[in-house]
RNA sequence: GCGCCCAUAGCUCAAUGGAUAGAGUCCGGGUCUUCUAAACCCGUUAUCCAGGUUCGAUUCCUGGUGGGCGCACCA
């Protein structure tokens, strides 16, 4: 097995600590500008063995680390910090190794990452999105379809097995006032009673007139449960066609109804009962949590008419979940969803199942912006943004890029001027132009019909040693870092902002180091190495992203 | 009232309890007969307040202040 450089720094540290393992643990990071003129990975190695000794001085014991450290293949010099770090510089076999190891695995590239021991669950089941089938996706819930696909794609990459699923809401008040609707609509549609009121907290969106004028005449409109399961057909359709339009897929459609069908939200109620965590209130079963690790507010399970709640039924797609043998059950919710976390671990808790295998991310508000002013919306009922409109006018590289540039747990605003323009300022831009820029170096060598001798022999002269070369390479080596960071920080944003580092680093290097216009062939071969591991990286990076990576712009 | 999230440069945002708190934008000044100047290079500017824990706090804890959200027989 072919070890990546940082893994093999690791295990050296390991073992000039005198431990035994793979100190796949310890954190490397590119150091600070003023320290990066002498070395290229900084390892803050004295903290964590100081956490092991305690009383020991951190500086001392990185300085002893350094007096074990014995000459090694890969490294030129290595040098102790204060506080505590402990600085390799890398020796040019290193570099062209990197380079070497990226065009080898390409997109598969950094094959050998290892995530086993770093806290990260080995199979996901994830809920996401599950947007109510009322009405077509607004802007609202793009950032949570944009996480879960994107965290799905980093998960899979790293090897973690990610089930994707949305928990279709197809049953209850909502789906009652939707048919309602959609019934008054083919009332004033078809039938021409234009003078009918509509239901005061009906789905007043112009799309279920659009729809109610497609429908066949001769349908009862006393039947509202027709017009429901017409509805919430059509508007499954609509959000199917928008999450395909924003890349995101699923691997299962889960219907609530099925699981009131097939009785087990029934079930989940008897049990409930059973264990004493019902109580009947007026007609009503309500959940109490007493007795259990932590106690919320009492909730309705039944109402006083007999039919379930949506939690109810939560808890038996819940239930369901975690009996797939999954290591985690992970939703990812709005915001306004806080409530309800404890709420369902409650749930799960007197049911008797792991609760401690049910998490939830809770996705901060995103504000539409345009040219820094907040988008004001139309008060009129049923009228918004919907994601769609954005999506037509913003494309979906640069929604994809911006909503997963920020932490999840902040709001954020996204400014629909900036998203689309074409300069630095967006920084999708600058990281797509970079790979644009060397797929352009490419057809021109074709045009011009530049080849080198190195080339057709298959040999990788060595890279030049160069502060701008070096960063770029470091950078390559860092990818795993970044990759590791977002899937156990759960947020892309670690992605977003690597990438705009390493594009930042490309460019720089761009500049200064021309390839098809050098006349040493071995130098020029090995710039194009160079170039070509970084579009692989970008290539990969903006792919799991779910950001296209353009050949031209 | 109770609870959750957030507060860093003029603006939009980074920072795994650790090095001189980073990017981009804005503003000012330099770079193209040379693979895309949609770029690069140089320069100015910041941790909301008050305590606490720590060798060390933007980060953790307590209390404020300010913004967003939630506390349904809705989902």
């Amino acid at each position: 097995m072919r070890l990546s450089i940082l893994d093999y720094l690791r295990q050296a540290l390991v073992t000039a600590a005198g431990q035994s393992g793979t100190g796949e643990a310890l954190p490397l990071e590119a150091p600070p500008e003023h320290i990066r003129q002498d070395f290229d990975l900084s390892c803050p190695i004295g903290f964590a063995l100081a956490a092991q000794n305690p009383g020991q001085k951190p500086l001392a014991l990185a300085q002893k680390i350094l007096n074990n450290w014995s000459a090694l293949e890969f490294v030129e010099k290595a040098g102790v910090h204060p506080p505590a770090y402990f600085n390799v510089r890398l020796n040019a076999k290193a570099l062209a190794e990197v380079v070497d190891q990226v065009l080898e695995e390409q997109e598969r590239y950094p094959s050998q990452i290892s995530w086993k021991n770093q806290n990260l669950p080995a199979s996901v089941l994830l809920e996401f999105c599950s947007a109510n089938p009322t009405g077509p996706l607004h802007f609202g819930h793009a950032r949570g379809a944009i996480l879960g696909n994107t965290l799905f794609r980093i998960w899979r990459h790293l090897g973690i097995e990610v089930q994707c699923e949305y928990y279709i809401n197809d049953i209850g008040t909502q789906i009652e006032r939707l048919g309602c609707s959609l019934a008054a609509r083919y009332r004033q549609e078809i039938l021409g009673e234009r003078e009918i009121s509509f239901p005061e907290d009906g789905y007043g969106g112009e799309y279920l007139s659009e729809l109610a004028r497609r429908l066949p005449k001769g349908l009862d409109p006393g039947n509202a449960k027709q017009f429901a399961d017409l509805a919430k057909k059509e508007m499954l359709e609509l959000i199917k066609k928008d999450l395909k339009e924003l890349d995101v897929s699923f691997d299962r459609w889960y219907p609530e109804s099925s699981l009131h069908a097939g009785g087990q939200v029934a079930r989940i109620l008897g049990r409930l009962k059973a264990s004493g965590h019902v109580e009947e209130k007026e007609g009503a079963w309500w959940f109490v949590s007493k007795g259990l690790s932590d106690e919320d507010k009492e909730r309705v399970l039944k109402r006083s008419d007999g039919r379930a709640t949506y939690f109810a039924g939560d808890l038996a797609y819940h239930e369901d979940k975690l009996s797939r043998g999954h290591a985690l059950a992970l939703n990812i919710w709005g915001a306004d969803h806080h409530g309800y976390v404890p709420r369902v671990k409650l749930g799960l808790e007197a049911l008797g199942l792991p609760a401690k295998n049910f998490d939830a991310i809770l996705v901060q508000m995103v504000r539409l912006v345009r040219d820094g002013a907040p988008v004001k919306l139309s008060k009129r009922a049923g009228e918004y943004l919907t994601l769609g409109e954005i999506l037509g006018e913003v494309g979906r590289d640069a929604l994809r890029f911006s909503l997963n540039s920020r932490s999840p747990n902040a709001q954020m605003d996204f400014d629909l001027e900036l998203a689309k323009k074409k300069a630095m300022e967006n920084p999708v831009f600058l990281v797509q132009y970079a790979h644009a820029r060397i797929c352009s170096i490419a057809r021109e060598k074709e045009t011009r019909g530049v080849a080198w001798p190195e080339e057709s022999a298959d040999q990788a002269p060595p890279l030049e040693e160069d502060r701008k070369t070096r960063a770029l390479v470091v950078a390559l080596a860092l990818f795993s870092e970044a990759l590791l960071l977002s899937a156990k920080r759960r947020s892309p944003h670690y992605l977003t902002n690597y990438l705009i580092d390493l594009a930042g680093s490309f460019h720089s290097y761009y500049e200064t180091h021309p390839i098809l216009s050098q006349s040493n062939s071995a130098m020029a071969f090995s710039r194009w190495r160079l170039c070509l591991a970084v579009r692989q990286v970008l290539s990969t990076a903006l792919s799991l992203l779910g950001v296209s990576a353009p050949d031209k712009m």
